[in-house]
DNA sequence: TGCTGTCGGTACGAATTCGTACCATGGTCA
DNA sequence: TGACCATGGTACGAATTCGTACCGACAGCA
């Protein structure tokens, strides 16, 4: 299970309310959970939560980001939504609690608080703060599942790819993201040849420069009208989410 | 907005506890409902919520099934999910009650019961029974839309036929759907001449058997065989869903 | 310094789907 | 009965992605 893991670089651990769930909650919902929050951080690679396995705590990152992925029986993958200080981990546990078939791992770098199951339940069923922003934050889940979906369907690599790396920058500090190919491609759910290709062409427009593992995107603005409409929507979705009373 | 059209077929109403979700509910929390529960029904093709449009009514499901549709600015669409008796049209109006890009369309003659925003607001605010029981539909929402997207990348077009024929007719009496290759090309996001080709394959093995519009399915198990994993994922997590206590 | 494993560049034919078009048939309606 | 339209069968080249393989370059480590 999770484990307080160093990262190596010993960044500060950042404020709970870093995270824009908890920091969207009203001050008496904040101060009664405060106590009970525990700070986590993870490794690039560290899974938060197994196929099928239970989830203990529930996650609330407050930078970095994390993948939710799936695993088809023959080995293919997909990155179902992308979680970053816009949200957290593990909604299983006020949807019934039940198992999920999703992975969730620190793409990342991740800083996270983390609620016992517990704590967690019993604050949601009070009906109050929490809660609100907890299912609010399920349903823009849900709108960037349903945006995958169609994106995975009419949209090229190359669209897909541009999509990806906005949205991880949205989650990220500065312009530069440490990700391999061979990684992006495992998100995507497509060959690491493809992730080349359409990066290269990425490069050979200047939209985005990298080295073995190192993404950096100069001209953020090029680099959104390359992408597909998705990763407006997605955007769009959560602003609203973070602005909302 | 979705008023009563009755079906040409003058079916007889279903009872509300056909309704998967209404018959998990413990009888003090469904007597507290059951004089505010309207009953709809809808033809075939007809809409219940326009996309980016607000829903005033949550609609439970008692026979035929409901689309969740996406469609792309530049008109591609894809189904994101399918609900049928075991579910409910309507989350978003207890996450937030914020619009969704989706579209919900009948695509078989539909016959529902419905609850104004404002009882189900109420009601899920109590947080006993129907708070628990819409909670865990979501959930099992959830793991529908995240089968989908990985379906969508790395499934053949024949794969997804089998899945979807499988999952209607779970929602539909008998062996019969009636559906045109236009319309289940929608749902999938491909071309109609695909699933021309799909189901011509089909039809040569055996498997299904059909004429304009209309299609039979002599031999289930073999569709089975034929379908993609995701078929038998969701239906595990529907029926875990009808046996949760 | 040299070894070794990781990462990215490129290439190849095969498979799949796309967009589009045209046609045949079956049902409906005037 | 005849016209019309919805539906499905088929075909075509183009585009995209696949699976796989091999190679070079870089970085870390012995």
């Amino acid at each position: 299970m999770a484990t307080s893991i160093p990262t190596g670089s010993a960044a500060p651990l950042p404020s709970p309310r870093e995270n824009r769930l908890l920091a969207a909650l009203p001050d008496p919902d904040y101060q009664r959970l405060e106590a009970d929050l525990e700070p986590v951080q993870l490794d690039a690679g560290h899974g938060l939560r197994h196929p099928h396995g239970a989830l203990d705590r529930f996650y609330f990152v407050a930078s970095g980001f994390v993948s939710q992925m799936y695993t088809t029986f023959d080995g293919h993958t997909g990155e179902i939504s992308l979680i970053g200080r816009e949200g957290g981990v593990g909604v299983t546990l006020f949807l019934g609690d039940t198992p999920s078939p999703l992975e969730a791992i620190a793409q990342v770098p991740v800083a996270a608080w983390s609620l016992s199951r517990e704590r967690l339940r019993e604050e949601f069923a009070r009906g109050e703060g929490l809660q609100d922003i907890l299912l609010r934050f399920t349903q823009a889940l849900m709108t960037q599942m349903a945006q995958t979906v169609v994106c995975n369907r009419h949209h090229t690599v190359a669209l897909q790819l541009c999509r990806w790396i906005l949205l991880s920058l949205d989650r990220l500090e500065g312009s530069e993201l440490r990700m391999t190919q061979e990684t992006i491609a495992r998100m995507l759910g497509v060959r690491r040849a493809g992730v080349t290709e359409a990066a290269r062409a990425l490069q050979r427009e200047g939209v985005i420069e990298y080295q073995r593992g190192v993404i950096r995107v100069p001209d953020r603005s090029a680099l959104e009208e390359r992408a597909c409409e998705c990763y407006g929507v997605i955007r769009a979705e959560y602003d609203r989410l973070a602005e909302s009373p």
